[in-house]
DNA sequence: GTCTATATAATGATAGAC
DNA sequence: GTCTATCATTATATAGAC
């Protein structure tokens, strides 16, 4: 389905190592704040050589968010497609989210940078204020199907919570948690935390930090 | 207690107003996108007219958070000393907070400088990055003794829950809602989200969001 | 595919006139 | 108390060599 690293032509390689290293940098330090010398310099060209590949900084911004989501996606379709139960996203997406949680925590990766970009993206006039948009749009109704199911598949089913409301306070807890992780990491378990708050909801999801999902294969 | 504004000096004057500037145009687009020459235009000098009072651009973000923090305990201490009831911080911080962010909610003013600015300060290293972690660390011990007086006056008394688990739920919670209501005001109703959860714990909260208290008086 | 060289604009900061 | 003038640095972006 996707060529083997290998296979990829020298431009198609630097092309993700730019993307990889802009979304290190941007996590660590927003996107304002980062300058292409810095994303070219520590992908081991120079910023003249990343611009052949993408036409500026938003360019590049925008990319990388896009591309993200494209690998977050297929992972949970396939996922589901390959699943010993689950059939449908609504059934597993608050189990991903914890779990995601969960990887984050041990090992960040994207998550600070959605956090971060988030924030500087609420401007309207950010080059990604419309992707953030949508997304945060799109999330919530995801997450609001996953709340509905899981509010019926529990033991006892959980009667009257609004999943919509449910879902905008679980992301802005896993948001507002990254928050606080970030600035005082031994004092901030993200993972309990959430989980508290699935417990005080009616949900029991011992254990759902450590469902096996694939890795990602995306350097 | 405090001068009036108009027996200030002129260079007084100018002081707050430039703090009151980079206050509004941080809260617009963070620290690391805005320049001193942005600010000081916005407040009707030259950036080098600015630079007469402040050494520079950290020293001008770090006064500006520490001015604002020390306005708003003394606005707490004043309505507590003045208050109809309670007699302690303790007592009134959680419906402090809800009553802040409903009146943020209908005229924005500080809490989108603290999500954006917070965010960016994760990174270490950042000039704001000791003042956040020791805020959030001060404002997560004072809210969970807040939630321990709830859970106690709460009819009938909340048990079983962490009051230091709730502080940093709840501060996450405020956080991410921001962010959400930042990028789509129209589906986030932050009080009414935040009420919910205080209801979810057990804890009545109707009517927080309307409980008189002073105005700040500051320009 | 990546470089050097360069254009152009903006930044934080300083010195010193008024 | 605020300005003009200026500095050194850095930024995004382009043109064209290799």
């Amino acid at each position: 389905m996707t060529q083997t690293p290998e296979r990829l032509t020298k431009g198609e390689r630097t092309r993700r190592r730019i993307l990889h290293t802009a979304l290190e940098i941007f996590a660590e330090r927003g996107y304002a704040g980062v300058s292409l010398r810095e994303v070219a310099s520590r992908a081991g060209i120079t910023h003249a050589g990343l611009l052949h590949y993408f036409t500026g900084k938003d360019d590049l911004l925008l990319t990388m968010m896009i591309e993200r989501d494209r690998a977050e996606i297929e992972a949970i379709r396939s996922y589901v497609a390959a699943g010993t139960g689950p059939s449908s996203v609504e059934q597993i997406i608050v189990r991903w989210m914890i779990r995601d949680i969960a990887r984050n925590q041990s090992r960040p990766d994207i998550a600070p940078l959605f956090v971060k970009l988030s924030t500087e993206a609420t401007e309207s006039g950010h080059p990604a204020y419309d992707y953030f948009r949508g997304r945060y749009i799109r999330l919530r109704e995801t997450l609001a199907r996953g709340f509905a199911y899981e509010f019926a598949a529990a033991e006892p089913p959980v009667e009257g919570r609004d999943p919509g409301l449910c879902a905008q306070q679980f992301i802005a807890l896993a948001d507002g948690l990254q928050v606080q992780w970030l600035l005082d990491p031994e004092s901030t378990d993200m993972v309990a935390s959430l989980l508290d708050y699935l417990g005080i909801l009616g949900i029991d999801a011992e254990g759902w930090a450590d469902i096996a999902v694939p890795e990602d294969r995306s350097a």
